[in-house]
RNA sequence: GGGGGUGUAGCUCAAUUGGUUAGAGCGUCGGCCUGUCACGCCGAAGGUUGCGGGUUCGAGUCCCGUCACCCUCGCCA
C-alpha cells in the first residue's frame, strides 16, 4: 500500500499536475462504458477518480468489482476538469484524479443505511449501525463541532488559570436526587460503588485542597427515564473557583459561551453547514439577568424562552377573588392561582376541536379545565363569558391588556404548580404558532435569586431547591431559623419553626446564590456559590431535616473538609450535549453524541445492558430475582 | 410507572377500510453506454406484513398479549 499524500476533500486546482495518492471509501460509482468515475470519500470530503478505456483499459475493467463503501487507495495525476465538466456540488469539483493505479484495501457488504447527507430513516437503524451513520457528513461535522466546543472551553478556562482535574467514576451512592447506577464490588462482596450524578463534591474538595480553579469535562450518570434531551450518561463542563463573587462565576462562564460561539463560527470546516450557530443572532456578554420571581410571574417557568419575551402571562388571582365565576373565585379563595395568557390576534386561531384538544392537554397535566375567551369589540365571548358580568369582563380585559381579536386562555387551580405547568406549555404552543421561536435567534439570560427551599406539603418537608450546599443569601436569618428548629419539639423542622414564630412565607422567601444560564428556554448551565463554613452548612442541613448524624454519615468527608480551612468557593456546570443541540438546531440529544443510547437506555449497536454469567453474580454476591408476574 | 404514535422488500412508503398472486421509488444483482456527478437505458432477484395467540369461509387490515423504536406526563436535589 502506498503512502497517502493528500486527503480526498483537500484537493483543489492548486494541486493540478501533481501525482497524488488518496485513500477512502467508495461513495458512488458511475460507469459510462468507455469511461468510469468513482467518487472517493474521506473525512475531508470527496474527490472524483476518473478511469478511461483509451488511457488504460485494464484499469477500467478492474473497476468492475468495486462497490459502494469499498475501501480503496488510488494514485494518479490531478488534472483540471474541462469547463463543462466542472461541478459545484463538491469543493473539489474543479479537478479530478486521472487514476494510474488503484488497490482495493477492503470490500464491504451493502450497508443497511445509506451513507448520504439527507438520510431519512428510523433512529433505531441509525443506532444499530452507528459506525455507518457516523460516516455521513452531517454526523462528522457534528463531532467536529463538539470537539471544537470543548476545545474552546478548555482554551478559555486554561487561559484563566483553571486546572483540569479528573475525579472518580467509581463513586458513592447519594440518597438524594436522581437514581444512581450502582456497580457491585468483587473485592468487597455485598458492597457497591455508584456512578456519579455529577462531580459536585469532588470539585468542592478540589477548592479545599487549594487548587484555586478547577474544571473538568465530566461524564455524569443518572438512572432516570430518558427524554429527547436526556441520556443516562451525559457530559458536563464542570467548573469551580475559589474566592469568587457570584458575578465572577457568571462573567467567567459568559466568556466561555462567547468563545464557544465564536470558535465554531470562525471554523472554516463548518462553512457549508446550516446550523443556527453559524447564521444566528449575535451573543454578546454581559447576558441579561432575570429573577426567578419575575420568570415565574411572566412565564410560569424558571427557564423562560425569551425569543417570545413579549408573550407574557398575567396573574388574575386578585381579579378572580372578586369575580362572579365560582370556579375561579373558589380557587382564589383557597390560595390557589389563576393565570391568563393573551394570544394576540388568535381569536380565530383555533377551531372548537383544537381548543378542546388544548383543554385535554391541560387536563393531562392535572388541570381541572382550560377556559378560553374570545375578545371582541363587544367584550368577551365563548365558554364561560356568560358567567362574567360586563364590569368584571372589562376589568379582566384591562388586566391582561387584551384587544379585540385576541384569544385568552385561562387556567385556575389550587395547586400553583399545575397552573404554572399548564400555562408554560400553552405559552410555548402559542409562541410556536405565532412563529416566534425561530431557532436562529438566541435569547440568552441568567436566572438568579432562586428560592433557597422548596416546600413539600405531603410530609411538611423542606428541600434545597438547587442542592443543599448552596449558600443562602441571608446566612444570618437561616442561622436564626436553624436555632429555633434545634430547640426540638415537633418532629419536623418546619413545624418547629412555625411554632417558633417563623412564617412559612418567610421561609419560602429566602433566596440562594444560584444562577442558571438559559438559552431559548433550555437550561444550559447552572451553578452556585457554596457554603464554605461548617456552621452554615449545618444550619441548612438542619432545616432540610438532615440531622448531624445523618450529615456525618452521608457527607462526613465534606463536613470534615470544610472544617479544615475551606475557602469561599463556587462554580457552575454546563450540559455539553444540550448546548450543542442548541447550536446545531437539533432537537434530539442522540444526534449530538457519537454513540448514544436509545430512549430506553439501550445501546442498540453493542446490545447492552445484557445478561452476565451466573458465576459472576455469585462472585459478586448478587442474586438475580425474576421479574414478578403482573 | 401512566398516556400516545410507529412497526409491510436492504431503505422510504402504498395496499380502494376484511376479499384473487402484497405494490412503487430508491438500493442490490446482471447487461448496455466514452464525461458522469441523485448519470441514463434494458432486465432480474428480493416478503414468516416485528413476534405470539384469537375472531372469521377469508386478516397486512379487527381483537388480546408481547417486543422494539419515537414522543409525552410522572421522574431527573
Amino acid at each position: 500500500m502506498k503512502t497517502r499524500t493528500h486527503r480526498c476533500g483537500d484537493l483543489r486546482v492548486e494541486h493540478v499536475g501533481q501525482t497524488v495518492t488518496v485513500c477512502g471509501w467508495v461513495d458512488t460509482k458511475r460507469d459510462r462504458g468507455g469511461v468510469a468515475f468513482i467518487l472517493l470519500r474521506d473525512v475531508a470530503g470527496k474527490v472524483q477518480l476518473t478511469f478511461a478505456e483509451e488511457i488504460n483499459p485494464e484499469l477500467l475493467a478492474a473497476t468492475k468489482e468495486v462497490r459502494h463503501e469499498f475501501v480503496i487507495t488510488a494514485t494518479g495525476k490531478v488534472r483540471e476538469r474541462d469547463a463543462e465538466n466542472k461541478t459545484t456540488t463538491m469543493a473539489s469539483g474543479d479537478i479530478e484524479i486521472a487514476v494510474e493505479s488503484f488497490e482495493i484495501l477492503n470490500t464491504a457488504v451493502t450497508p443497511a443505511i445509506e451513507v448520504r447527507d439527507d438520510l431519512k430513516c428510523d433512529s433505531e437503524l441509525r443506532l444499530k449501525h452507528r459506525f455507518i451513520d457516523l460516516r455521513r457528513r452531517p454526523m462528522q461535522a457534528m463531532l467536529q463541532a463538539r470537539a471544537k466546543l470543548l476545545e474552546c472551553a478548555r482554551e478559555t478556562l486554561g487561559g484563566e488559570g483553571f486546572l483540569e482535574v479528573e475525579t472518580p467514576v467509581l463513586y458513592k451512592r447519594t440518597p438524594e436526587g436522581a437514581r444512581d447506577f450502582i456497580v457491585p464490588s468483587r473485592a468487597h462482596r455485598g458492597q457497591f460503588y455508584a456512578l456519579p450524578q455529577s462531580p459536585q463534591l469532588f470539585k468542592q474538595l478540589c477548592m479545599i485542597s487549594g487548587l484555586d480553579r478547577y474544571y473538568q469535562v465530566a461524564r455524569c450518570f443518572r438512572d432516570e427515564d430518558k427524554r429527547a434531551d436526556r441520556q443516562p450518561e451525559f457530559t458536563q463542563i464542570d467548573i469551580e473557583m475559589s474566592f469568587p463573587t457570584r458575578d465572577d462565576v457568571m462573567e467567567l462562564f459568559e466568556k466561555v459561551v462567547g468563545n464557544v460561539f465564536k470558535g465554531i463560527r470562525e471554523d472554516a470546516r463548518f462553512k457549508d453547514q446550516s446550523w443556527p450557530v453559524l447564521s444566528g443572532s449575535e451573543v454578546s456578554p454581559p447576558f441579561e439577568r432575570m429573577s426567578y420571581e419575575q420568570a415565574m410571574r411572566d412565564y410560569s417557568i424558571d427557564r423562560p424562552d425569551l425569543r417570545s419575551r413579549d408573550l407574557k402571562l398575567t396573574d388574575l388571582t386578585g381579579w378572580a377573588a372578586g369575580c362572579s365565576f365560582n370556579a375561579f373565585k373558589g380557587v382564589a379563595e383557597k390560595q390557589g392561582l389563576v393565570k391568563a395568557l393573551r394570544c394576540p390576534g388568535l381569536v380565530d386561531g383555533f377551531s372548537t376541536g383544537q381548543l378542546k384538544n388544548l383543554e385535554r392537554d391541560a387536563k393531562g397535566m392535572g388541570a381541572t379545565g382550560l377556559a378560553n375567551l374570545k375578545v371582541t369589540d363587544a367584550g368577551l365571548e365563548g365558554g364561560i363569558a356568560k358567567f362574567i358580568p360586563e364590569v368584571e369582563q372589562k376589568a379582566m380585559i384591562d388586566g391582561v391588556g387584551a384587544k379585540p381579536g385576541d384569544l385568552l386562555l385561562i387556567c385556575a387551580h389550587e395547586k400553583h404548580k399545575i397552573v404554572h405547568a399548564v400555562m408554560h406549555n400553552m405559552r410555548l404552543l402559542i409562541a410556536e404558532k405565532l412563529g416566534l421561536h425561530d431557532n436562529s435567534k438566541f435569547a440568552i439570560c441568567w436566572i438568579i435569586d432562586f428560592p433557597l427551599f422548596e416546600y413539600r406539603e405531603e410530609d411538611e418537608k423542606l428541600f434545597a431547591s438547587h442542592h443543599p450546599f448552596t449558600l443562602p443569601q441571608d446566612v444570618a436569618r437561616v442561622r436564626e431559623m436553624a436555632e429555633i428548629s434545634r430547640k426540638g419539639g415537633e418532629p419536623h423542622p418546619v413545624a418547629r419553626m412555625l411554632r417558633g414564630g417563623v412564617k412559612i412565607e418567610e421561609i419560602l422567601a429566602l433566596r440562594n446564590n444560584q444562577y442558571d444560564l438559559v438559552i431559548n428556554g433550555i437550561e444550559i448551565a447552572g451553578g452556585s456559590i457554596r457554603m464554605h463554613r461548617t456552621d452554615d452548612q449545618a444550619d441548612v442541613f438542619e432545616l432540610v431535616g438532615i440531622g448531624k448524624e445523618e450529615a456525618d454519615k452521608k457527607f462526613g468527608f465534606l463536613m470534615s473538609a470544610l472544617d479544615h480551612g475551606a475557602p469561599p468557593h463556587g462554580g457552575i456546570a454546563s450540559g455539553v450535549d444540550r448546548l450543542l443541540m442548541l447550536l446545531l438546531g437539533l432537537d434530539n440529544i442522540q444526534d449530538v453524541i457519537a454513540f448514544p443510547k436509545s430512549a430506553t437506555g439501550r445501546d442498540l449497536m453493542i446490545d447492552t445492558p445484557n445478561d452476565v454469567e451466573p458465576a459472576l453474580l455469585d462472585e459478586l454476591g448478587v442474586k438475580m430475582i425474576p421479574k414478578p408476574e403482573k
